[in-house]
DNA sequence: CTATTGCGGAGCGAATCGCTCCGCAACTTG
DNA sequence: CAAGTTGCGGAGCGATTCGCTCCGCAATAG
């Protein structure tokens, strides 16, 4: 590995961290002068990189899809079924899926986007329907539900603003606050509740917002 | 009433909701003039009430934490324990606490925010401590961790957006959906649950973000 | 040594920002 | 009824920010 590539990945990975990062502060209104900022680059370095901000977020919606795709695949391989699904959701939740709802209409989706979203959905049936089949889970609760539930929590107000105002010295405490409620939220999931309200909500939650007209699946990205 | 101070009164109602959304939906990069075309105002109706956007601003954080004052008194006033603390937790995260988080920071925390802030924290103490004397609350959640909750569920990806994208059509199932979700979180605030993780989250969780140097309170806003 | 390559960031044209102020119409008052 | 009042919508101000192009330069590669 010659220095000049070292570099070059450094930035590459620094670029998209950051551009996670600044979405999940600043929502659709994430300028790239503030993402290139935030990686410590030049704005050319990310347009060398991706010829528009468009691109940077589909690539970011990649990227998010296929961390929701292996988690689910970990989550499937753990021989216990309660074990694979909350351990799944902690990974999506911690990764801050749903950081990216925001652009979701301002983008056009891929066919790449759309394929890994089904696979994620078909995934996620999978870890619900085992789960149930186990009688660890909720009888009433669904994927949608699930999907739903990591969008909400994946986002942290917490997390992203003591980011974005740099107060790192309490993101330990912060990240520590997180946890504590994904667990409560998982407690949550467990069975012996009454039932939930209402019905089960439909998959319209997902494509109604990311592409009205495409198949474009559940995953929040 | 005459017709002149009747359509004065629905402007004035007419922004401060528009206000509240676009906050909402676009975070601290809101612009007055979304805020004026949402509540289909001219932006000289908006100046005509408040003198900066600051002052906007502070005004919605004022009446959320009246919200949520209001909200914590009638969860004291109902005599089951249980039933009053859900109904505070349903009625904030309903109403949207935590929409205003994304401006911590930005604005003046006012003498008047503050005060109101600090007697939501006494009121959530009081709901917290009845439901754990009456053993129907885990007993290792706190106050703390409670407003975080509330935050974390107050901002609702799915409704934003699609209030964002006009997508009414979509809202009442989101607003079911919504529901659901929150009944999965108040499941997970029964005791009978292995403890939380880690140790409960500090006032600072709140006040490193609103007004690092104030006694500003926890309550989201 | 020369050639290559990726760097940072200045600056472009356009868009957006918070806010002021104008003309006007609806309403109120005497 | 007419004159005065008042709140309206929105044009446009000066400043800032946007996405993006392209330049000079320095580090690296061959």
């Amino acid at each position: 590995m010659t220095p000049r590539k070292d570099l070059a990945e450094r930035n590459d990975r620094a670029l998209l961290q950051a551009a996670r990062d600044v979405l999940a502060e600043d929502g659709a209104h994430a300028s790239v002068a503030a993402i290139a900022a935030r990686a410590g680059v030049g704005i050319g370095s990310l347009y060398r990189r991706y010829r528009t901000k468009e691109e940077l977020f589909q690539r970011l919606s990649v990227l998010s899809l296929d961390h929701w795709n292996r988690a689910a695949e970990e989550g499937l391989a753990d021989p216990d079924p309660w074990a694979g699904l909350a351990g799944f959701v902690r990974s999506c939740v911690e990764f801050g899926q749903g950081s990216l709802a925001p652009i979701a209409g301002t983008i056009e989706v891929t066919e790449e986007m759309s394929a890994k979203s089904r696979r994620g959905d078909e995934l996620l049936r999978d870890l619900v329907r085992r789960a149930h089949e186990a009688g660890v889970l909720r009888p009433d609760v669904t994927a949608v539900d699930i999907s739903l539930l990591i969008e909400q929590m994946g986002r942290s107000p917490l997390v992203d603003q003591l980011r974005k105002q740099a107060r790192d010295d309490l993101l330990p405490a912060a990240f520590e606050a997180r946890r504590r409620l994904i667990a409560i939220v998982l407690d949550g999931l467990r069975p012996g509740r009454p039932a939930l309200p209402g019905s089960p909500p439909g998959e319209e939650m997902f494509t109604g917002r990311w592409a009205p007209d495409a198949a474009a699946g559940t995953s929040p990205a």
